[in-house]
RNA sequence: GGCCCUAUCGUCUAACAGUUAGGACAGUGCCCUUUCAAGGCGCAAAUUCGGGUGCGAUUCCCGAUAGGGUCACCA
């Protein structure tokens, strides 16, 4: 067997902005395909526009990635801003080969540019996702590659610093296509071996158009999702199978598969819309696999109010009832303003009509059936389970809905609510008496 | 507009010439059930359109159409 050169990937990101979910599915690839290798990922700062660079998103970057469990090899994290000095000698060096020169300018915010001396050939690369690629490189005049010789743009630092970090698989959006040829070109001038291309499919939103901040504001940025509470299983999970497949009916993936079966020729090349409702499903799958393993805990979750006076019983129910009605993190806070759950801790606001069964007019025979359950419930020593069977007994004769809705309305005051046992269990006999009291008057004023 | 890329259910996708075109999310129906949620079982839903080449095309080729990307002294 032939020695394979290790591979060496890149996630290079420009810190003018919150990490980005498209960005983090090109992270992703990058890392999988380098683990699954047992090459190199690294992480390089792409920070030479001074203007927009900002320190607060470079550790936005760095925390995210750390919190979704990406870890580079890199023992020092490159930033490009501080390595002027490498890119001038690159430069002086193409301008003294004749590759590139000083341009004067009439337009723009400088008076010279160096420009790169374009041999306007048509260039072929190789993609592992989309074969091979040919563009003129005609249509690209003799662009710009620094500002000055101090201060070099992307198209020169991204083909130093590849160089340089040897990396041997440049895996990156759509977006880049057109500039492989640019860079190829520059790679060529500077004795640059060819990195092996692979370009992503875009990440797209549900109008189709590339996910962009200016376009479709804070749900392109991870953050957003991440203090919505997603979890960042689902969020590799949905992201590692945008535009990826694994070739058979399997959905859930965990980083570690992903890395496992990962392929280059299962890459999508159409763009992919990011999905709301399936980012939803995935999170709602993992959320399961963390209570299954006691890692969701009700007490942070629950306010104060709502375990007050609880038993640990009742303090589960509740949390179950509440888990099984959540999609993410969020969804789990409950708290006094939540109207969908305080009533539990106050007494529900309602018109008296709404305890009438549907079909039923009779207010008398509902005031009895509440009267009913009350008794049962002013008997001592009798069980929740005896208390649901002699009311059960008694719903069943005289109609379910006719005893169960009124019951249950009195209790929650609402059309949805979980069912009557669940609400008396959680409210206890004193709030439950009261309550179904407080029906009691109501009705004998329709 | 030039150049480039792409094209299977609403969405993410399977099928690498032969399948009743499969799965998942969403939707919807039924069951469970007083209501909701959860759960179970169903249903509906796609090969953009023309031409080729094959005995046979979702699959290969060409064209049209549509969508997207890119055309910065941003990355």
């Amino acid at each position: 067997m032939t020695n394979k050169k290790p591979i060496v990937t890149r996630f290079p990101p420009s810190p003018t902005g919150p990490l980005h979910v498209g960005n983090v599915r090109t992270a992703l690839f990058n890392y999988f395909f380098a683990r699954q290798n047992q090459g190199t990922f690294i992480v390089r700062i792409e920070d030479t526009d001074k203007a927009r660079s900002k320190k607060e998103y470079e550790d936005n970057m760095l925390n995210n990635l750390k919190w979704l469990g990406i870890s580079y090899d890199n023992e020092v994290l490159l930033h490009q801003s501080t390595r002027t000095p490498i890119y001038k000698k690159y430069l002086e060096k193409l301008i003294a080969d004749g590759k590139a020169y000083v341009s004067p300018e009439t337009e723009g915010e400088n008076k010279e540019v160096v420009r790169f001396k374009n041999p306007n050939i048509k260039i072929t690369f190789a993609d592992l996702v989309r074969g091979d690629v040919t563009i003129d490189t005609t249509d690209l005049g003799d662009f710009i590659i620094a500002r000055n010789i101090y201060e070099p743009v992307y198209h020169l630092v991204v083909v130093i610093d590849d160089f340089e970090q040897g990396i041997t698989h440049v895996i990156r959006g759509e977006d880049h296509i057109s500039n492989t040829p640019r860079h190829i070109l520059i790679q060529e001038a500077i004795g640059a071996p060819r990195p092996i291309y692979a370009h992503l499919p875009l990440v797209l939103a549900p109008d189709r158009s590339k996910l962009s901040k200016r376009k479709h504001g804070e749900m392109v940025s991870l953050d957003y999702y991440k203090e919505l509470g997603y979890l960042p299983e689902a969020i590799i999970n949905f992201l590692g199978l945008l535009g990826f497949n694994s070739g058979n009916d399997q959905e859930l993936f965990s980083m570690a598969d992903f890395i496992k079966i990962f392929d280059f020729n299962k890459i999508q090349k159409g763009g992919a819309i990011f999905n709301i409702e399936k980012l939803k499903w995935f999170n709602k799958e993992y959320m399961k696999k963390l209570y299954a393993e006691g890692k969701l805990r009700p007490e942070n979750y629950l306010a104060e109010v709502f375990r007050k006076n609880r038993t640990e019983e009742q303090i589960k129910t509740l949390f179950l009832l509440v888990f099984e009605r959540a999609s993410t993190l969020n969804d789990l806070k409950i708290t006094e303003e939540n109207p969908e759950w305080n009533f539990l801790i106050k007494n529900p606001e309602y018109e008296a009509t709404r305890l009438l069964w549907k079909g039923e007019s009779d207010a008398k025979q509902t005031q009895k059936h509440l009267s009913f359950v009350a008794e049962k419930l002013q008997k001592k020593g009798a069980s929740k389970e005896e208390l649901k069977e002699s009311v059960m007994k008694y719903a069943e004769a005289k109609g379910k809905g006719s005893v169960l809705w009124p019951l249950r309305y009195a209790l929650s005051g609402k059309e949805k609510s979980p069912d009557p046992f669940t609400l008396l269990n959680l409210l206890g006999n004193e709030k439950s008496l009261e309550r179904i009291q407080i029906a009691k008057t109501k009705l004998s004023s329709l």
